[in-house]
DNA sequence: CCCCAAATACAGAGATTTCCTGATACACTT
DNA sequence: AAGTGTATCAGGAAATCTCTGTATTTGGGG
């Protein structure tokens, strides 16, 4: 039985290509398409994939929040992440949120189906440029410092936090989350609080630091 | 006999995509990848295509500072910028640089092929949702070209941008600059109104690709 | 199994800020 | 002299933020 994967990115042309480069394998399908993290989500859930192919930096919910709860709920499905970043602390959130694979949009050909092997043999793959950098890192610095986001704030908070930095008014995100704007006033203090940031510049300039968001606008 | 295409993307993933959806057309071929700005010019050069597909958020020279570059240098190519962004300052820039089309990377399929088919027949193509973003614009304000060259901001519009971008509130502005609030807040509108930009996390992302702040705080 | 701590969600009220409409003075261009 | 753009400021309505509390849920420890 082929190995059934479901892609999630935002550019409908890396979805494309993706499905191209994952159609030429004899023993690999592709049952489905998400445009963001929440449809990711609702995806695996129905079509329980074996492998879900994630674009880090989606709008909406971000992969990494997908991800995370995805490994979370549905341990079955295997995560690989798809990014251009290859910053250290993202790496390591990511394997932290549990990933199997890592690969940089760069340098997708030969790296993707071998990751997509290895994860349903529960494996993790990353890309070489990937553990070169961890291995000079974890040499240079053993302490893995947890200062990030992902340490700090709660999965909610972070993605509160995503969609200020995306530029959204307390107002939309309240609407967005189907929640109380008052609500989202309080994660918003919370956040500001824990991070002792107290204006949307810095705020925006942090989530930036941390691979929460992205420079684009 | 087919049209010639040139690929400019440094991801490898999007490239692929693009050349199996052009390789669907008979009356196409992809003669060429570039994996940025720079190379896209040398390969414009040896090659000659007829069109060059350019994604503009390239490392080393950018889609916009290539595409300028080859339609001043190599008339005859034509230019598809492929984006993420539907910002008019920035649809504008790639309008005034020559592009003849312009490609929302969600949206590629359905639009790419008709936009090189309108590009060798000396048209200008743009995704819908392009189109109508700047509908709305022209019939507000019919002068913008004009408005998009004087979109540079005053001395004073930089130094306010500036400092909103560095956290600080309002008020803070006006006391550290010795004037009232009112001031500022006509300054920071004048700023949003000429960026099209209406919030701060956006602002500080476009302080930030300005040079006008920096990433620390 | 119960309890606690943390996370999440929500409300009221007052303080602030933003938004919109003008208005004035000054410099520079035509 | 008229027109344009910059920089300055006001008033009032609307929206948002801040601060203080509270209820519910959830995931561990004990």
């Amino acid at each position: 039985m082929s190995i059934r994967i479901l892609l999630a990115d935002d550019h409908e042309i890396v979805r494309y290509g993706l499905r191209c480069l994952i159609e030429e394998q004899p023993d690999m399908e592709v049952v489905g398409d998400a445009v963001n993290g929440r449809m990711a989500i609702n995806l695996t859930y129905e079509l329980r994939p074996d492998v879900v192919v994630m674009d880090i930096s989606m709008p909406d919910m971000n992969g990494i929040e997908a991800t995370r709860r995805i490994r979370k709920e549905i341990p079955d499905t295997k995560v690989i992440v798809l990014s251009m970043h290859h910053k250290r602390q993202f790496v390591i959130d990511m394997l932290k949120a549990g990933v199997s694979g890592y690969i940089l949009k760069t340098k997708v050909h030969d790296d993707l189906t071998r990751a997509i092997k290895a994860a349903v043999a529960n494996e993790v793959y990353l890309s070489s440029k990937i553990t070169g950098i961890m291995a000079h890192d974890f040499a240079s610095n053993l302490s893995i410092s947890d200062k990030s986001a992902s340490a700090v704030l709660t999965p909610r908070e972070r993605e509160v936090l995503q969609l200020i930095s995306e530029g959204k008014s307390t107002k939309e995100i309240a609407l967005h989350l189907n929640v109380s704007i008052k609500t989202i006033e309080s994660t918003r203090r919370q956040i500001m609080q824990k991070l002792d940031i107290h204006n949307v510049a810095d705020l925006t300039k942090y989530a930036i630091n941390e691979g929460i968001t992205s420079l684009d606008f």
